[in-house]
DNA sequence: ACAACCAATCAAATCTAGTTGGTGGAAGTG
DNA sequence: CACTTCCACCAACTAGATTTGATTGGTTGT
């Protein structure tokens, strides 16, 4: 059986879709995502436009990059996030095999 | 305001959006969406099949189901669960959404 | 070299979510 | 009706994640 071709997203095994989507599930995570959904931030941006502590925001900044989710670059003292959209599409890839085949009714049970 | 028309699937709002992340980003329940992802299972057949206590699987599912992530029907004694295909396709189109501009780089901070 | 600033890290306290074992209701069987 | 099976729910307990405040490291400007 081939390899899958390197074009197509790599497929996410269900570990890996559960690191992205346990980064995901957190209201202020969420919050930071969205913001990013817009574009590239520095920290400091984000800190105030959210109404975070510092170390708050760092802390679940380096949670989401630990799952792949965001990348980032220094500049000076500026540090700027940005979201990963291969990530996404990952993400977006495993639940669209989930979808595919989950309405095959059950045969009587038992 | 006019009520969205049916056919396309809803936008989620962040609030809604966390709600199915937040069910989602749980290893016992994965695998349980997992298994309903080849189609609809009686509550015993899952049982068997992740070799989970009765009442901790009845636990996941319903935190499933409060998700909209999965719906049930009673036949007799016994409840069959599927999932709700709808319900990933509305996270789907939600994450579509937060790659769409997220590429955009940040002006010089501060 | 010093002072000012941005961001990451650490330890302690707090909070949240999952597990466990038991109880009870509903549906079917003899 | 008595008895069994399937499943949902509850309360006490446990484990893990988040928050907080203080500290440290790195960069820039004087």
């Amino acid at each position: 059986m081939p390899v899958a071709p390197s074009l197509a997203p790599q497929a996410l095994d269900p570990h890996q879709a559960r690191a992205l989507l346990k980064a995901l599930a957190e209201p202020i995570r969420l919050q930071v995502i969205e913001a990013l959904g817009d574009g590239e931030r520095c920290v400091c941006e984000l800190t105030e436009q959210l109404g975070l502590a510092q170390s708050k925001l760092s802390f679940h900044l380096r949670v989401l990059k630990e799952a792949g989710l965001l990348a980032d670059r220094q500049s000076g003292r500026w540090v700027y996030y940005r979201l990963r959209p291969e990530a996404i599409e990952q993400l977006r890839g495993w639940l669209a095999g989930l979808a595919a085949h989950c309405t095959t009714p059950a045969e009587p049970c038992c």
